[in-house]
DNA sequence: CTGAAAGCGCTTACAG
DNA sequence: CTGAAAGCGCTTACAG
C-alpha cells in the first residue's frame, strides 16, 4: 500500500514548508508566482491528491448536503435523486446520500451519520412511518438548514418543495367528473404524512364542488406502493358494487391496480376505467397509458437544492414553500363512461 | 450556532480526560462499567454526535465505500444503486455515491473526490465514453480495491459482476429464431464498450450457430437510451427492407424503437416485432409486454458490494468475475411470424 | 483503570 | 512573500 503523498512530502520535496505548499496548491495570493509554479507542478508530478476528510476537518466550510430519501428504485424518487446531484454539482456542492428504506429507525440513525459528517445542510424526504419530529427539531436547534421535498413534514419551521398535491388532484378528479363520471373511488396512501393527506383533500374537494356524496366504502388508505394498489382494488373488489373509476394516489399504486384489475378479469374501461396521480416515462407505452397528473420530479429536486443552497449562503431565511405545479396528462383513461 | 458537542466538553462536565471518554463510548474494556455508564450518560444528556470527519481522519478504518454510476433514473441503475445501499448498510458499511452523468471528464473528478474522501474501495460503472484507464490504473496502484459492475473493462486486473451478456443475448434471439424469425434486426449499444460488446456478440453467435447469414444494414450502433433507440429504429426504416423482428441491446433503446414505430405507424407483431435484452417492472404493464431478457439488477448490486468488502477484508485476493444469470421472460413479443 | 501526549493531514491567523 | 505554530476533534499507543 503506497501512501498517499501528503503535503509534507511536497514540502520536503519542494525545500520548503507545508503551509506555503497548501497556499500554493490552494493559488492564495500570498504565494509568488514562480513558487506557486514549482510546487503545483511538483504535486502533480508526486500524484497528489489533497486529504479531504482533513480538509473538511480543518476549514470551517464543508460544501456538502445531506441528502435522506426512502428509495431510489421508484418513479419520482431516481429522477428527484439525479437531479439533485446534478444541481448541486453545478452550484459546487457534493452530496451524501442516504437511503432509509421506509424505515424511521434507519432514517434517525443516517440523519445522525449526516451530522456527525458535518454535512452544511439537508435535502429530506421522510419515510411513510416517520412520526417523531424531536430529531428534526434539534437539527434546526443546532442551527443547520433543513428543506424537505415531496414528502414533507408541515409543522416544522423549515422550507419545502413540493408538487401542487391538493389542487393536482383536484384538477385530475375535476377531470373525470367533467367527463362524466359520477361514481369515483380512490387508492389513498396514509393520510399521516403529508402528500397523502393533500391529494385526499383534493379528491374530496372535486367531489364537494359538484355536490357528489362521498362514498367511504370506495375509498382505501394504505400505502403508496404497487402491492398496497393491489392490495387496495382487492379490498375495493370484496367490498361490493364498485366505483366506474379509480383514482390511485400514486404511479405505483396504479400499476398495483392494474395487476388486481387483471387478475380479476376487469376490463378498462368497460369494467372500470383507472387514472393516477404521478406517471412515469413508461407511462406512454402502457396499456392503457394513463391519465394522469405528472409530478416534475427533476424541477422539485432542482428546487430543493436550489433552496437549501440559498439558506445555506443567506444568513437571514424565512421558512418557504415552493410549489412545483403537477401537468394534467391526459392518456387513454379516464375518458367518460362508455 | 450553538457548536456541536466535542469530547473535551463531555470531559470537563465527567472530570476527566478526552482519552477516557473517547474510550468509554466506544466501549473501549480500559475503562470500568462506572465510568463507561456516568460518561454514556452525560453525552447523551448533552446530545454528543460524534464528529465522523475527525474520527475518519485520525483512525485507521473508514468502513466506507465510493460509488460511481453513469445515472440513476434507469431502469438497471435505480435498482442495483438501491440493493448496493442496503447490503452495504447491512454489512456495516457507508456508501458516498457520485453521478457521473455519463460524462468520462466528471467521473474521473469524481473518482479523485473519493479517494480525496478516503474511501475503502470503489464500486463502478463507467460511462459510456470512458476510454483512459490511467487513473484506474493509478487508484490500482494505491492498493485501492476496484469492483466494477455491470459496465465492466475488462483490460483491467480487477474483479467485476456482470450479467451473463452474451449468453443471455444468444438465448434472447435464439428464442426468436426457434419461434421462426431469420430475418432479426439488432438495436447496439456501442462496441467500445463491454456490455455493447458481449450483447452484439451473443446476437451474431446465435444467428451464426443456425447459419442465417448476419445483415449489416439491419444491424445499428449508437448507445443504450431512449432516444439512441429512437434514432436507430428510424435509421432502420430509411435503409429499406425491415427485419422481421428487432432485437434492442436495453430495454431503455427498446422504448425508444417502440415510440419509432408507433410513429411510423407499424404495428407489432404485423409489421414487425421487438425483443429486448433487459426489461423493468413496467414490462408486464406494456403495450405490448415485451418478451426480454430479465436481469437481476439487485442481485448483481448485492454481488458487488460482497465482493468489495470481501477484497477489503482478505489481503490476499485476485481478479475475480461473478456472472449473474439472466432470464429470459417471455412475454407478448418474439413469438414467431404470423 | 485513567491520563498525557502524539498524531491523522490539512488550514489559517500571525510573525517575520 | 514565506514559515512556525496552533488548532480542527478525534484515536491510539504508552506511561503510570
Amino acid at each position: 500500500m503506497s501512501k498517499a503523498v501528503t503535503l509534507k512530502q511536497i514540502a520536503a520535496v519542494v525545500n520548503t514548508s507545508v503551509s506555503t505548499v497548501s497556499m500554493a496548491l490552494s493559488d492564495h495570493p500570498h504565494i509568488s508566482p514562480v513558487t506557486k509554479a514549482e510546487i503545483q507542478k511538483i504535486a502533480k508530478i508526486m500524484g497528489y491528491t489533497p486529504n479531504l476528510i482533513a480538509r473538511k476537518l480543518s476549514s470551517r466550510k464543508k460544501r456538502t448536503i445531506g441528502l435522506v430519501v426512502p428509495k431510489v428504485a421508484h418513479p419520482f424518487f431516481s429522477e428527484a435523486i439525479e437531479a439533485i446531484y446534478d444541481e448541486a454539482h453545478q452550484r459546487g456542492y457534493d452530496i451524501f446520500m442516504m437511503v432509509s428504506g421506509e424505515d424511521a429507525a434507519l432514517e434517525e440513525r443516517h440523519l445522525r451519520t449526516l451530522l456527525g459528517l458535518q454535512v452544511d445542510g439537508f435535502l429530506i424526504s421522510v419515510t411513510e412511518k416517520t412520526t417523531d419530529t424531536s430529531l428534526f427539531e434539534s437539527i434546526l436547534a443546532k442551527n443547520k438548514k433543513l428543506v424537505f421535498f415531496d414528502r414533507i413534514i408541515e409543522s416544522l419551521e423549515c422550507s419545502s418543495v413540493v408538487c401542487d398535491d391538493e389542487q393536482g388532484c383536484y384538477n385530475l378528479i375535476s377531470f373525470a367528473l367533467d367527463k362524466g363520471y359520477t361514481k369515483i373511488g380512490y387508492i389513498a396512501g396514509y393520510s399521516n404524512i403529508y402528500i397523502g393527506r393533500e391529494r385526499r383533500r383534493g379528491f374530496e374537494r372535486a367531489l364537494k364542488d359538484r355536490n357528489i356524496p362521498l362514498n367511504p366504502a370506495w375509498i382505501v388508505e394504505g400505502g403508496f406502493d404497487q402491492n398496497d394498489g393491489y392490495a387496495g382494488m382487492m379490498k375495493l373488489y370484496e367490498r361490493g358494487p364498485l366505483p366506474q373509476l379509480i383514482c390511485t394516489v400514486s404511479f405505483a399504486a396504479a400499476l398495483g391496480v392494474l395487476s388486481a384489475l387483471h387478475e380479476l378479469g376487469l376490463s378498462i374501461p368497460n369494467d372500470i376505467d383507472i387514472i393516477s396521480f404521478g406517471d412515469s416515462g413508461y407511462n406512454p407505452h402502457m396499456k392503457p397509458a394513463l391519465t394522469a397528473a405528472h409530478l416534475d420530479a427533476k424541477e422539485i429536486g432542482r428546487k430543493a437544492v436550489e433552496l437549501l443552497i440559498s439558506q445555506l449562503t443567506n444568513t437571514q431565511q424565512a421558512k418557504e414553500k415552493i410549489v412545483v405545479p403537477t401537468k394534467l396528462m391526459i392518456n387513454e383513461t379516464g375518458r367518460g363512461p362508455a
